[in-house]
DNA sequence: TGTACATCAGTGAACGCGCGTTCACTGATGTAC
DNA sequence: TGTACATCAGTGAACGCGCGTTCACTGATGTAC
């Protein structure tokens, strides 16, 4: 960890920078400059690790896949079993979207996914939902008891509720992530467990379109 | 309706441009030259009718409120009774946001809000919810019969859905507002009716926060 | 341990661009008499 | 119906600004012998 002419671990500082500046700001007010000056170095310096501002926000995108993915795993560790652990997964999705209202909004904007590194569960899960849809539009009417339904609803229903808070802006309500935990707790329970999540494998991520 | 040198209906023109760039491009894409090329006329002549960018932001998102409560009004206006009067709400909700996903974008983004403008049955839910936080973090437990959480569940599920479609990328999966549409209602089916509709008066308008 | 050199990770000035907004102007329209 | 005038709704050039990105450069670090 030098101090001097070289940063040390300027890359991460970077991503720091930029997380903040999407707190504040939202997505637009993350410019070069910017994360460069709170990174105290000069604009160019970036460049050396990111080719492009797209290349940045593909990486914070990254981190923030990583930083939800990880949360959920701890939370649904030491669930007696799939139904509860899925359960949890979603309670905490909503915790860390009042905790890091920057990483989901980036996580949940679509903009700036690698499109290389999306989770598996998430793409398997789309892929059941396309073909639900297929189904759908032929026979004009869709099975209310289909398990990718259920889990479907499941997933609106955090999802619903992590864009409500993030969006309806966290500190006019003073709303904390044990608030909202509490508040997701409450809604998963008395919504009734999700029939086919045994089946179809639960995770609550974002962005399957 | 004149042709010449004044436009006749500027304003409206300026409006419907600025929805058509962002649909295409987000909200950063809604610059006032690129309005006012949309419009053919010059660079300065939105001032004439918004005193800046901000200010016809503004406008969209009071026409983004009208269509998606006319549209809703609508939806609603055979219902038998107030809870599937609410239901069918949600339903148009999810298939106004398909349709006009601009318009859902700005509607949901929670900036460019009118404070004077909001919806009076939206601002009576907020209350509720807020009590509602109040109460759960002194007794540390929600009831989850509670009929306000009923109705926020229906929020978050049809809120949720929205936004999947939308930020998901609906040309990528080739979802059309019908399709959309029929999924909205077997999730709103197989979930069961909000308790608390009937009591607490439904709308499934956006950004309660 | 000392020296020569290659590589790395910064600097900071500079670029061209598109942005929001202003402003003096002018053509079109509406009104009073 | 005709004329004078006020008001309205455009024009288009110009402004200052912050942006993303490039580039020749230089100080710091790592490696070979």
């Amino acid at each position: 960890m030098p101090r001097g002419y070289h940063h040390g671990d300027l890359r991460n500082a970077l991503l720091d920078a930029a997380q903040a500046l999407v707190a504040e700001g939202g997505l637009a007010a993350v410019t070069m400059s910017k994360v460069a000056a709170r990174s105290n170095v000069s604009s160019g310096a970036p460049y050396r690790h990111f080719k492009d501002r797209s290349a940045l926000l593909r990486a914070l995108h990254l981190r923030a896949q990583k930083v939800a993915n990880d949360r959920m795993d701890v939370a649904a560790a030491g669930a007696p079993d799939p139904v509860e652990a899925f359960r949890r997964r979603g309670v905490e999705y909503v915790r860390f979207a009042v905790d890091e209202p920057a990483l989901f909004t980036l996580l949940s904007s679509g903009e700036y996914v690698d499109r290389d590194t999306a989770n598996p569960q998430d793409v398997a899960f789309s892929n059941a939902l396309a073909e639900l849809l297929g189904k759908g539009s032929k026979s004009a009417e869709l099975d209310p008891k289909d398990p990718v339904l259920g889990q479907l609803a499941a997933r609106c229903l955090v999802h619903g509720l992590a864009h409500f808070f993030v969006d309806g802006g966290l500190a006019a309500l003073g709303i904390g992530s044990e608030q909202a935990g509490r508040l997701a707790d409450a809604l998963t329970l008395s919504s009734g467990p999700p029939p086919g999540v045994a089946a179809a494998g639960g995770d609550s991520e974002t962005n399957e379109g």
